[in-house]
DNA sequence: TCTGGGGTCCTAGGACCC
DNA sequence: TCTGGGGTCCTAGGACCC
């Protein structure tokens, strides 16, 4: 044995109110205000900085709930802006990849890192150095827990979170029960609404008391996924960390429109765009569909109206990324799933079955797919080079009434020159 | 007036086969 | 007419995650 302890070490790093965050990089003048930022369509709540959380606004509560809050203490608002999120996350992620390059990208403000190549005595001093270097290239702030265990490292960070330090270690501490008590059977990643209740009403109310059931009573009772949280709370890893980026199996593209739609025509619009998107998206990961689903939906919350809702799956006869065909199917199955007199609030399309795309001819492949492959190769390139949507399908339609509402988009495009941040000579 | 979007996994139950 | 038991595969729905 070696004289360094080496055990399995994971660290947990998270971004501080990554949204938030991001758009204070890019406006300093709102470092120090409460700040929020608003899912697509200005619909929700889904980034509020510490400000606004203590002035009790919640994550996930509607616009339009918090608004006298929000106007009465000049909290800052913003629609989401992806796409600055997205690079920003990729900056983050290139970073941590400097201190190891096995790293599992689990969400776009979160990655798990494997630290058991460094001794039980430092990992923490690590820990703080990764926290400084990030903050220090790309101006992020963000919190770490290193434990064990993927769930146990979940709640380090948990812990992280309210320290100044935001680094939290559980690595060589003998018995965390005492630490686990303090944590709400809630708060435990793995356990939802559902499994809170049930939890709660067989009297466990924290990470202790989960962790002192036996295996048994939780599978009978819940299922595998329940044990091994469990298990992971005693320190026993069930959850690996999966550091190679498995192809995804479904690709969704669904939005809610800016306002109710109630013409046909419009709905088939609103989903022949939601088809080019995704479609676009399977193909630059080289994948094809073995089917497709199309829902539409009335507003769930206006009930003097009825509620609607419907979907349909089609499967290809030949798994396809082609846009054309997954137009008119889609348009196909909207036809049968589309019903006069609803005001509709929301429509999207799936993609599922996916898998490689070997680009193999088969026995009903044609001259044709080819020019198709061709024409769907150029477009994606000229929308890249130009622009989304620089070369679409008319389908698609071009007043786009039903588009979303993004009335406090920050408009900052890190492709843009101008948008970079300003840097004042002494 | 206004309530997000995109994923994964598990289970139960049915269809089908031998 | 009697009518077993075991296996696989698929799907829908639910629960969870961020």
């Amino acid at each position: 044995m070696s004289s360094i302890q080496r055990t399995r070490k994971l660290a947990l790093v998270d971004c501080n109110s990554f949204y938030v965050s991001c758009e204070r990089l890019f406006n300093p003048k709102i470092r120090k205000k409460p700040v929020v930022v608003l899912s697509n369509n200005d619909g929700c709540i889904i980034s509020r900085s510490n400000e606004a959380k203590a002035l009790g606004i919640k994550m996930g509560e509607p616009y339009f709930k918090a608004k006298d809050i929000i106007v009465k203490n000049k909290v800052e608002v913003f629609s989401s802006n992806y796409s600055l999120y997205g690079d920003l996350s990729r900056r983050v992620m290139r970073t941590l990849k400097r201190f190891n390059s096995e790293i599992e990208v689990y969400s776009i403000d979160e990655a798990f890192l494997d630290l058991s190549n460094f001794p039980d005595s430092e990992v923490e001093k690590v820990g703080k150095e990764i926290r400084e270097t990030v903050l220090q290239w790309t101006g992020i702030p963000t919190s770490i827990g290193i434990a064990k265990t993927k769930t146990l490292s979940k709640i380090a960070n948990h812990i992280a979170k309210k320290k100044q330090s935001g680094v939290t270690n559980l690595v060589g501490i003998d018995n965390l029960d005492p630490i686990l008590e303090k944590i709400e059977i809630n708060d435990v990643w793995g356990v939802g609404r559902q499994l809170t209740k049930f939890y709660q009403k067989n009297g466990i109310y924290n990470a202790k008391q989960l962790k002192n059931k036996s295996n048994m009573w939780i599978k009978k009772s819940s299922n595998v996924l329940g044990s091994r949280t469990a298990m992971e709370l005693r320190g026993i890893p069930c959850i690996n960390l999966e550091t190679t980026q498995t192809k995804r199996k479904s690709c969704v593209v669904s939005r809610s429109f800016g306002k109710r739609i109630e013409k046909f025509q419009e709905l088939k619009e609103a989903v022949a765009n939601y088809c080019l998107n995704a479609s676009e998206k399977i193909r630059s990961e080289s994948l094809v569909a073995k089917a497709i689903t199309v829902f539409v939906r009335t507003s769930p919350f206006q009930r003097n109206f009825g509620y609607y809702s419907n979907a349909k799956t089609i499967d290809f006869p030949i798994a396809t990324n082609n846009s054309i065909e997954i137009v008119k199917t889609a348009v196909f199955i909207l036809e049968a799933v589309f019903k006069n007199g609803y005001q509709y609030q929301k429509a999207g399309v799936m993609l599922t079955g996916l898998r490689n795309d070997n680009g193999r001819k088969n026995l009903f492949s044609s001259e044709k797919d080819e020019k198709i492959n061709i024409l769907m190769r150029s477009i994606d390139n000229t929308n890249y080079r130009y622009g989304r949507s620089t070369l679409s399908l008319a389908s698609a339609g071009f007043q786009k009434k039903w588009n979303m509402r993004r009335q406090y988009s920050s408009k900052i495009d890190t492709a843009d020159f101008y948008c970079l941040p300003k840097i004042k000579a002494i």
